[in-house]
DNA sequence: CCACTAAACGGAGGCGCCTCCGCTTATTAC
DNA sequence: GTAATAAGCGGAGGCGCCTCCGTTTAGTGG
C-alpha cells in the first residue's frame, strides 16, 4: 500500500504535454495522493480535504491547485491504484509459478476491491460522469488478468478451457456481494474455490492448497 | 406558480401517522417550500439554504428541522410541483372543452419540464436513489394525461386511435431535446403541432387555433 | 384569563469548501 | 557564485453546511 515503483510524472489524465512539475511540486502532490488513498479508504472519501493537505503537510492552497476538485483527487487516486494492481500481476508472475501468481493476483484483488468498496458511491458518480476512465481501467484490469491467464494455461497449470472474461466475470461477483463482516473471508474463499475450478482437470496436477 | 388548494399536511413522503403540525409550524414549513420552488427554479438546486431560509423568514434551524436534507425538500417541491401539474388537469377539464384542456394542459407540462431541467443532475439522482418517487410521479403523471386524451376521445374532438403512452413518450422528447434559447418556442411548437396530429381525423372538427 | 408544557424557533458556533493574492523558492542565465 | 523570474506555496477570509441548545410560543386544561 506504500510502496509502489516511482511515478515520476506520469499521473496526468491528459497525456498530451505533460511539462515537467517543479521539483517541490512534485514532491507535494505525490505526498497529497499518498495520504489522500490511505485517508479515503480508512475513512471514506468524504473526508475532509483540509485534513489530507494537512496531513500531507501543504497548505490547503497547495491542494487545490493540483487538483481542482475533490473528484480530481479520488480519480488520481483510484488510477494509481489500478496501475499498482496491475504491476503486481507483472511482479507476481515474474517470481512465481503461474498457478500461483493468478491465485495471489486474485486474492490481491479481494483487497483491492475493499478498498474501493468504501468509495462506492462516489466511484460510481465518477466513473458514470467520466466514461473513459471506466473503459480505461476495467480494460486494464482485464488485460492483466487475461496475461496471467494465457501463463498459467500454456504452462499447463489450470484447464485451458476458460476465458478471462469469464473469470473476472466470477470475481465481479465479489464486489457485489453484501456487506457483512466476514465479507474478506468469504471472498478469499471464494477466490480459492475458483482457483480449485480452474486447476480442475488441467494437464499437469498442481494440488498444492496455498 | 402561487395558488395551489391549499395543503394542510398530507406533503408527507410516509403516510403512516402524520399528526397536525402546530400552526405556525405548517406556516413555517409552507413557507419555506414556496420559497425554495422559486430559488431552485431560479438559481438551480444548489441555491444556499440559508439563503432560502432568510426569503422564508426563518431561521436556519428551522429549515433543518422541517427538512433534514437538502434531497428531502428537493423532493417535496418536486412532489408539489407534480401535485400542482396533476391538479391543472382537472381544472383545465372542467372549463375547457377537452381538447384546448388537453392542448393546454401539454403547454403547462412544458413550463414544467422547463423548471425540471435546471435540477436535472440532482433530480436524476433523487430518483436513482429513490424509486418509489420516480414511479409514484410518473403514474400520476400518465394519469392525468390518460383522462385528459379519454375526455377528447369521448368527445370526438381527437381521433380514437390514440394511447396515452404514446402522447406521454412524445412529450418525452421535449425533456431530453438539447438545451438551447429557443427551447421553449420549439417546444410550444412541438406541443401544437401534436395536437394537429391529433385532431386530424377526428369525429368532429375543432379547428381554433388557440 | 392564566398557567403550564411540549413543540417549535433561531442563530451562534464549529467545521469544511474554495478562492485569491502576497510571499517563497526552484530553476535558469550569466 | 548572483540575479532574475516564473512556478509554486499557503493561509486568511468569505461563504455555506449543519448541530445544539437556550428562548419563545401555540395549544390546552382549569
Amino acid at each position: 500500500m506504500a510502496s509502489q515503483p516511482p511515478v515520476t510524472a506520469k499521473d496526468k489524465p491528459d497525456a498530451t504535454a505533460a511539462k515537467p512539475l517543479r521539483a517541490d511540486a512534485q514532491r507535494n502532490r505525490d505526498a497529497l495522493v499518498e495520504v489522500a488513498a490511505v485517508a479515503f479508504a480508512t475513512h471514506g472519501v468524504d473526508t475532509s480535504l483540509e485534513e489530507i493537505a494537512r496531513q500531507a503537510g501543504v497548505g490547503i492552497g497547495t491542494l487545490y491547485r493540483h487538483f481542482s476538485t475533490r473528484e480530481h483527487l479520488v480519480e488520481v487516486v483510484y488510477r494509481r491504484e489500478v496501475e499498482s494492481l496491475c504491476a503486481a500481476a507483472d511482479e507476481l508472475a515474474l517470481h512465481h509459478p503461474p498457478d500461483i501468481a493468478l491465485e495471489q493476483w486474485m486474492q490481491r484483488f479481494v483487497d483491492y476491491i475493499a478498498t474501493k468498496r468504501g468509495l462506492a458511491t462516489s466511484l460510481r458518480i465518477l466513473l458514470n460522469t467520466n466514461s473513459t476512465l471506466f473503459s480505461d481501467m476495467s480494460g486494464r484490469v482485464t488485460l492483466a488478468l487475461r496475461q496471467l491467464i494465457e501463463a498459467a494455461v500454456a504452462d499447463g497449470s489450470i484447464r485451458s478451457d476458460v476465458d478471462s472474461s469469464d473469470v473476472l466475470h466470477a470475481l465481479g461477483g465479489i464486489y457485489s456481494a453484501p456487506d457483512t463482516d466476514d465479507w474478506r473471508d468469504r471472498s478469499r474463499r471464494l477466490v480459492s474455490l475458483l482457483m480449485d475450478g480452474l486447476r480442475f482437470g488441467a494437464g499437469k496436477s498442481t494440488e498444492d492448497g496455498g
